[in-house]
DNA sequence: GCAACACAATCGTCATACTTTTACTTCCCG
DNA sequence: CGGGAAGTAAAAGTATGACGATTGTGTTGC
């Protein structure tokens, strides 16, 4: 999944720095500076910087060095960027934009989904609503957590759409993020699990309509949570 | 925008190979090959597959290879391969994803925009709205086309989601690739002007619900055609 | 003051040598 | 005959030195 090898190590410090804002827009870099400073050849930095420039968060220029390109233009679909500012300062932002786009996705996959799942996801998401419902009542918060980011993964698949499908990861990053960083309840609120039943039934039953709604309620009270707590 | 140099131009080459299929999953390429067949430095061919790596396509492996990655693995929402997908046989595929993505967004940024968006945003959005009811009664599809570009991407840039505005050049490939594929009406229909001046005043008065459905019309339509073209 | 020119800094590319990993092959022992 | 251990070679990974290309900057001369 990682970029490998030393570039990977490269990106895997210069990435985050960027995202996070230490080292800010506009700044400029050398490449042999670069090379000083993490001990390793042109040959790495080079291919560091082109993944970054791949991303439009640098641009290299000859005769004066490497920007930092503003943020408005990056990426920000790329899953290494969006892990990355989810690490970083920019975390609370990177989450309410992660948020309206669940919003917007999430109901319609929903719909897809209750038209095209295959047998087996309907039996998958009946099984991890049930279990949602106990982890919730134990108040085993871990578990939770794996089962829903399994519960909308396999929404987000089934819905038929390779897009929405890709964007499982990102769902499961922020709701991996809202839970360690404690911007959910103690305990799942015991409305919010029986609307994950509520689209998995939808979903089961073919009901487009209904599985759209519940997972719009789900999403929309989860952005309000969000919104509520950042504030 | 484009990656620069030597790499960018074998990227141009490699990236459209392989996301049309010319060069299938599971091919194997091996360095020493495409730096003869390209007639390039072993640097070059490196950052390049860097590149196509980063974007999940490739995965160089010692003693064995590049081997080219199956297609459900890449990264969908990198522009360069929408933009790759879109040119080469992939299109009708990708054309569709894209069109669901649409109807999920575009709402849901139409009805951000219209809390969201600036005076000078809401002004842009009438005069655009005029300017397709006219260019379209003329059937200058090419004008027309500019007018429709711009005016989703405002919607986009308006919705105050920095995520959905990056859709913008996405939704402009789209709509670009439709009238150039002939897969639209040779005159816009009425109906559908109608409704994109809709959305301008919607958003102009701050009507949330009536933007979000007048786009969702819009954007559902295009896909009903979409789907019955291509069918 | 301004325009042309020269300079130097920095990225871009190439060629080559060496290192590291690892699939495959071979061979030996049970 | 089989299976495992050791050796081999093939491929990517890294380092380095040299040169090319571009371009901001400063300098010089009018």
């Amino acid at each position: 999944m990682e970029i490998q090898g030393l570039p990977g190590r490269l990106l895997a410090d210069l990435g985050p720095a960027i995202a996070g804002g230490e080292i800010p827009e506009g700044a400029v870099l050398r490449a042999e500076e670069l090379e000083g400073r993490f001990q390793v050849s042109r040959t790495v930095v080079r291919e560091a910087v082109r993944i970054l420039e791949s991303m439009r968060m640098v641009a290299p220029k000859r005769r004066v060095g490497i920007t930092v390109r503003p943020k408005s233009e990056w990426d920000v679909f790329d899953p290494l960027v969006i892990r990355w500012r989810l690490a970083g300062a920019d975390r609370a932002a990177q989450l309410r934009s992660l948020g309206s786009l669940r919003v917007a996705v999430e109901p319609a996959a929903a719909a897809l989904a209750a038209v095209h799942a295959s047998d087996d996801d309907r039996r998958e998401l009946s099984a991890l609503a049930v279990e949602l419902t106990v982890t919730a009542r134990a108040a085993d918060l871990e578990t939770f957590l794996a089962h829903d980011i399994a519960f909308h993964a396999i929404v987000l698949r089934a819905s038929g759409n390779e897009m929405f499908a890709h964007l499982k990861d990102t769902v499961g990053a922020v709701l991996t993020g809202r839970t360690e960083h404690h911007l959910m309840p103690h305990q799942p609120r015991p409305y919010a699990v029986q609307l994950h039943r509520e689209v998995a039934e939808a979903i089961c039953a073919g009901d487009a309509a209904l599985a759209e709604r519940s997972m719009r309620t789900i999403v929309a009270g989860a952005l309000d949570e969000l919104n509520a707590t950042l504030d």
